[in-house]
DNA sequence: CTGAAAGCGCTTACAG
DNA sequence: CTGAAAGCGCTTACAG
């Protein structure tokens, strides 16, 4: 009987087309079943990857994806969060627009709302106090696997190619660089490192900057694989023949990399796991309110040894 | 005086840190001020455009983006949207799954939300009296356009290459093709189609079936960009050389067509003005409850040439 | 034109 | 344990 009235009841229910009234909830609980979801670059598959297993994850515990993007741009990033906090979002998910300051965030937000930051770190300069979490790659970490990869090729003279020095990301990657060019007692010089804007066609038409090296590098650690593929091409340009007589790896490893010529050997961060993952934290949080301390979460990135890495070459 | 007290209780909202509660706002008014965006699959770089540029332009026009994601499954696409109706979107834009029915969607969100279907038709057998806006891209005028460009460049043995014979924008671009041989008196044959996963990775590993056609085509029109990239991948390792002995043309421009080796002749439909045109086409019917009659707009689409596309060659 | 009151559809604290 | 009532913060219809 019991079960038989439900179905009755439901049945009716369709009939009359009734759908259930979020808004009225969250007027009355005073927090959505929303996470707000601001992306600095949609256009990069990394964070539109990354952005998918955020929605995926979210989805899958009852919560719907507020989605914001700033490309890039920290005053529209402020904007569009202003706008989105109207919706009590059960809690933020940012990635953030480069040089975003941790005060302007905090402004927007106000201090009640759960934040997980991915990916880059916020400037701290004018903030104090201001708590959120963060989920990130292992930079540092990953070019230096990366650079020992090469190294135990054979490779000594090795090259950081790509990416703005001033950029949190761009100087962890130099730094990992640098730890395993000076673990395997190699005298390195400022001259090695070349910067880019970071993507694919800068770093193709900066190549020659890297064959003006001299002596010239056998390899390059490369920013990102946008800088790497970027470089392989503008390097067969100039008749040189990546994965050849020259070895490049990346970072990020975009559905690119696997397809490239040669196909690229880089550092796998999976970005729509990454995107899972910040959803967990976040919902964690989200949960309880205060209990938790502050986390920063770093991800290992893994080596996916591919054919642009050859053995050093007899010249 | 006046605007001296409007600052000050600006100033006194801003130091209590008042937000405006939009779910009480869309109790009342019984519409909520948000669209739901439900994108078949973010990590194509086509779609993720799509929707940066849909967000965009409603966040200029003070909507928020309520974000969903198939990953091209219309089970999931059910779900998705009847999780987002809760919130009473102003509008639905919809990116359809492959094989969506329009019953199926028409059951999920009911008849009174405005809806605009974007680039893919929905199968309409079971379904009747359902009305919606559709924004689509012309399939068929793109391919013959395509196609011209080509036999005015000397070729006559022109290859359809990939994509799923049974999706209707492959239909679509297979017609504009034959279009295109028609007119110019070619008689065409079946075999000259081969059919594709529509992805780079499966393009570039079938690439030994176009050139398993006798005599050997000189060109190929291809399903979409990420097929024509990897067809130039797979044709290289067999030996051949796209751009110098070989054409092959692609559709979308997607941001990688422009730095492929050799760059990629496309057609190009600007998938971030696309969005902002659904979110535009979708506001107008949002404002106006009923008066304007159901709209189906095609985008012209324009060849792009670069360097994928040379003369025929003297073989 | 101005200002107080009603009411949107839920959830939850409270009375019975 | 059950059921009626209050109230979330807006907008709008209505009285003054």
């Amino acid at each position: 009987m019991h079960a038989d009235t439900r179905r009755q009841v439901e049945a009716e229910m369709r009939r009359q087309g009734y759908v259930y009234n979020r808004a009225a909830a969250t007027l009355r609980r005073r927090v959505s079943t929303a996470v707000a979801l601001v992306i600095n670059d949609l256009s990069n598959p990394f964070f539109a990857e990354f952005a998918a297993g955020a929605d995926e994850a979210l989805g899958a515990k009852g919560y719907v994806t507020l989605l914001g993007s700033s490309n890039e741009s920290p005053a529209r990033q402020r904007q569009v969060l202003g706008s989105l906090m109207e919706h009590h979002p059960a809690g933020i998910i940012l990635s953030p627009a480069e040089a975003s300051e941790a005060a302007d965030i905090e402004l927007a937000i106000g201090p009640q709302t759960p934040l997980l930051v991915f990916n880059r770190a916020l400037i701290e300069s004018r903030s104090a106090g201001f708590e959120y979490d963060f989920l990130g790659l292992d930079n540092r970490g990953g070019t230096r696997t990366a650079t020992e990869h090469l190294l135990s090729l054979g490779h000594r003279r090795i090259a950081f190619y790509g990416g703005h020095a001033d950029s949190s990301s761009c100087r962890e990657r130099r730094l990992g660089y640098q730890d395993a060019l000076r673990e395997a007692g190699i005298v390195f010089d400022e001259g090695w490192m070349i910067e880019t804007v970071p993507t694919r066609l800068a770093a193709s038409a900066h190549a020659g900057a890297l064959c003006a090296i001299d002596p010239a590098p056998t390899a390059a650690v490369c920013y990102n694989d946008a800088v790497a593929l970027g470089l392989m091409l503008g390097l067969a340009r100039l008749g040189r023949h990546p994965g050849i007589d020259f070895a490049v790896t990346g970072f990020d490893d975009i559905p690119e990399a696997a397809v490239g010529i040669p196909p690229l050997t880089t550092m796998s961060a999976d970005p729509r796991a990454r995107g899972r993952q910040a959803a967990e934290l976040l919902l964690q949080r989200a949960a309880n309110p205060s209990p938790l301390p502050r986390r920063s979460v770093v991800v290992d990135v893994q080596l996916t040894r591919r054919e642009s890495t050859p053995h050093v070459f007899a010249s």
